[in-house]
DNA sequence: GATGAATGAGAATTCATTCAT
DNA sequence: GATGAATGAATTCTCATTCAT
C-alpha cells in the first residue's frame, strides 16, 4: 500500500504552521510552513487541500488541546470553589506552558480565514467544559449569568492573567490566584 | 506653490482603512482602500510613507478615538461607582456604535506589523483613563489589584460584554448592566 | 517470476486518457488519467515512459481505429461512387459514434506534445485507405488532384460533416449524404 | 491623469501571445508571453484581467483581422464567381502570410478556456462575409446547402489548401487555384 | 500634489515524475 | 509489479511601491 500518509508529518506541519502563525499571523507562507516542518512546500498539500483547510485544522487542533487541558485530572469531590480553581489553573498553566499556541489561537480567532463551520466545531470541543462548568457553578452564580457568559468571562480573565504572566513569568502563581480571585468574585452571586 | 496635504484626504484614508481592515484583516490591499478613501492609489503613499505608517496611525487614530470616548462628560460628582458606571457606558456605547472600528482594532491587536512603539504612544493615550480610574477607584479596590490590572480588567470585561451585544443588539442595555455588574465585583474590595 | 504488464491496464489507461484530452486538452493530468482508469497515479508510468510517450501512444491507438474503421466491410465490387460512399459513411459513422475519441484527436493534431514521427507513423497507417482511395478513383479525379490531396479534403469535409451532426444529431443520415455529395462533386472530374 | 493605458503595449501583448500560443498552444507561460511582449510579468495583468481574458480578446483580435481580410478590396461588379474567387484569394493569402496567427487560432478554437461568449461574438465578426457569401451565391449553390454549410465548407477547404501551401510555399498560387476550384464545384449547383 | 500604469518579488497551487513500501 | 506519498519546478495572479505624466 506504498507509503502510508504519515501523522508524524502531520503533526509537525500542523506544529510549524502554529510557530508561524503565532508570528506572522495567517499570512505565515505555505512556503515557510512547510519547510520549518522539513517537508517540501507541494507536501503540505498532500497533507491539506489548501491552506484554509490548514488553518482550521490548526484551530480544532489548538481548541481541542486546550480542552483537553482544561479536563484533566478533574477531582471528583471538593467544593464548587475548588474544582473551579482547578480548571482555571489547568487553562492558566496551558496558556503559559504553549505561548505561541495561544497566539496563534489569537490569530486564528479574528481571521475570517477560520469558516463559520470550523468554529462551530470548535465550540463542540467545549461541551464538556460548559457542562462541568455548569454542574460546578449550579446554585453559585449569580442571576442573569448564562453558562454562556460566565464561560466568555472566564475566558476573558485567564486571558488578561496569562498577558500579566507573559510580562512577569516569574510571578506566575501570583498572578494565577490573583486571577482566580478576581474571576470568582465577578460571577459569584 | 505647492498645494498643501488635505486633511480631509487623510482623514478620508484612515476612514476606509478602518472599514476595509475590520473586514479583510491587515492585508486589506492599499489599492482598495485607496479607491475607498476616493483617491488615487498612488496618493496614499503621499499621506503615508509605507502602509506600516498607515497601519500604525490608523491604530492610534481609533485608540484615540476610544480614549477620548472614555471620558467625555465626565461628571463631577457622584460616588466612584458611578463614576466607574460612566466610563463604563462610554466604553460599550462607542464600542457597539462604531462595529467596524473595534474589529479594526482588534486586528491590529494582534498584528505584528504594529511596532511596539505605537503599542506605547498607545498606552499614553489612556495615561487619563488610568488616571481617573486610580483616583475614582481608591480604596474601593481589592488588595493585589494594581490599576494596570484594574484597566485590563475592565477591557476584557467591555469586550466581551461587546460580543454579547454585537449577538443581541437588543439587549444592550440589559448586556451593558450586568457587564457593569460583573466589573464591579470582579475588581471591589 | 515478474508480473506480466497487463494488456487490459494499458487499455484502460488509454481509454481514460482519451476521454480526459477529450474534455481537458492534452494538460489533462497524468494524476487524472490514472484514476479514471482505476490504476494507481504511478502505475501509469510502468505502462508508459512519461506524459509525451501515453499522448503519442493515445495518437497512434485512435488514429489506427479510424484507419481501420475506414476499411472494414468494404465491398469487393460496386461502382467507384458507390465505393467511395462505402468508406465514407465509415467515417461518418465512426466519428459519430466516437465523438470523444474524435475530439481527443483533434487536441492531438494541434498539440506540439505528439512529435513529428508519431505523426509519420500516423500517416501510414492511412496507407490502406490511401490505396483504396486511390485505386478507387482512379480516373475519376480531377486534373492537379493528388492522392494525397484528396485525401486531405475527404478528411476536411468529414470534419466539417461530422460538426453538423454533432449540433443535429437527429440529420445524422441528411448530413452524412449531403457531406458525400459535396465531396464527390469537390473531387470529381 | 498618469500615463494613460498604451495601446501600443497592449497590441504588443496580443502579438506575443499569438505568436506563443501558435508554438505552445494555450499553455503557453504569461511570463513568457509578458517578456516576448517586451513588458513586466505583472504589467500583462493591468490590461487583462487573467489569462482566459486575454486568450479571449486574441481569439477575437486574430477573428476580427480574417474577416476584415476577407471582405478588403471586395470588387462591386463581377460574377458570382468572380466574387467568390476573390473572397477566397483573400482568406489563402491572408493565412499564408500569418501562418503564426492562423495556427493560434486553430489552438483557440480547440481549447476550452475560450469561452461560449467569445465564440458568440467571433461569429458576429462574420456576419459581413456571411452576408456577402449568400447574396454572391444565390442561386448557384445546390440544394440543402445552407449558407452555414456553405461557409464551413468554404473554411475546411481553404484549411486544407492553407496546409499544401504551407508545405510547398512555392506553389501557393497553383494550389490556391485548385482550392477554389475544389470549392467550387463542392458547392455548385 | 494627484494620478494610475509599471514593476517584480512573492503567494498559493498544480503536476509530472520518482521511489520507499 | 503496484501503490500513492514525496518532491520542487513551474504557473497564475496579487500587491506595495515607484515614477512618468
Amino acid at each position: 500500500m506504498a507509503r502510508p500518509l504519515s501523522e508524524d508529518k502531520k503533526d509537525a506541519i500542523l506544529a510549524a504552521a502554529a510557530e508561524l502563525v503565532a508570528a506572522l499571523g495567517t499570512s505565515a507562507p505555505t512556503a515557510r510552513i512547510a519547510r520549518a516542518a522539513g517537508v517540501a512546500e507541494g507536501t503540505l498539500f498532500t497533507y491539506f487541500p489548501d491552506k484554509d483547510a490548514l488553518l482550521g485544522q490548526l484551530f480544532l487542533d489548538i481548541e481541542g488541546e486546550l480542552a483537553a487541558a482544561l479536563l484533566g485530572d478533574f477531582p471528583a469531590g471538593g467544593g464548587a470553589r475548588e474544582r473551579a480553581r482547578h480548571i482555571w489553573n489547568r487553562f492558566i498553566d496551558w496558556g503559559a506552558a504553549n505561548p505561541a499556541r495561544r497566539k496563534a489561537l489569537r490569530q486564528l480567532k479574528v481571521s475570517d480565514r477560520v469558516g463559520e463551520d470550523c468554529r462551530r466545531l470548535g465550540e463542540k470541543l467545549f461541551a464538556g467544559f460548559r457542562a462541568v462548568l455548569e454542574e460546578t457553578l449550579a446554585g453559585h452564580v449569580a442571576d442573569g449569568q448564562s453558562v454562556d457568559y460566565v464561560g466568555a468571562v472566564f475566558g476573558a480573565l485567564a486571558e488578561t492573567t496569562l498577558e500579566f504572566i507573559a510580562r512577569e513569568p516569574a510571578r506566575h502563581d501570583h498572578h494565577r490566584a490573583l486571577g482566580f480571585e478576581t474571576f470568582w468574585k465577578a460571577i459569584a452571586r
